[in-house]
DNA sequence: TCTATAGTTCGGGAAAATGGAACTATTGAA
DNA sequence: TTCAATAGTTCCATTTTCCCGAACTATAGA
């Protein structure tokens, strides 16, 4: 099994990032381990919005997601633990991550009703 | 030839929007409509970096940008004349496309430096 | 009416995504 | 140790999407 593949941050391409994010599954996946505290496995996603997600391809959004720069992924025993690099990619495309969580949040009816007293 | 389809705002999807803008020549053709002052026919875009682009090709990213709620095409005689719909999209997702075309403005070292004065 | 121009649509080949089956790596128990 | 179980990866066939040449449509002007 050939060692996973991270890009450093100056190789990150905006292109990849859009491309990753543009999948509802990924999407979901992506939103649910940056908001987490604690890293996430893999299996943590056999299903999204009620739909079963084959770990083959799980695998596969995983490595997008993980090759466009976007999560970190360390073997940790048998499972895999997962973190966000939105602190990495904020560095780089400043604004560019809250903006597209906060569409996310709009569309999902999730958006945070800003505090106006 | 049946009619140009635009989406409703409400209607735009952000997995369309970024499925629009992951593509290189699509997020091209949008950055320069979005910055320009007037309409841009599909013609404009006949070549892109240096690449020429077949028009049945510059057809698809039309139509995906426009059907992804980025763009508004209305035929002025022979021509196409295409506007950028940012406005309204920016009252759907505020700050997604500030976020993105500052991204894209990193990644090709136009980023504006802020005056710091 | 004829020609030129600007775009669209069609269709076939190329490339990418999907998911089942087989495989690998690690752990823990017998 | 070996064996079984678990978590992911890789392989590969199928499906879907993308690309672009060729044919077509729509408008303008001579």
């Amino acid at each position: 099994m050939r060692p996973l593949f991270h890009p450093s941050i100056h190789d990150v391409r905006l292109e990849a990032i859009l491309h990753a994010l543009s999948d509802p599954v990924r999407a979901r996946i992506f939103t649910q381990i940056a908001a987490a505290d604690c890293p996430k496995t893999c299996s943590a996603f056999s299903s999204v919005d009620d739909r079963t997600i084959p770990k083959s391809s799980l695998s596969q959004h995983f490595k997008v997601l993980r090759e466009a720069g976007l999560i970190h992924s360390e073997r940790q025993g048998v499972e895999m633990h997962n973190t966000s690099r939105c602190a990495e990619v904020e560095g780089r495309f400043p604004g560019l991550l809250p903006a597209i969580m906060g569409a996310h949040a709009v569309e999902h009816g999730l958006e945070v009703t800003p505090p106006t007293a």
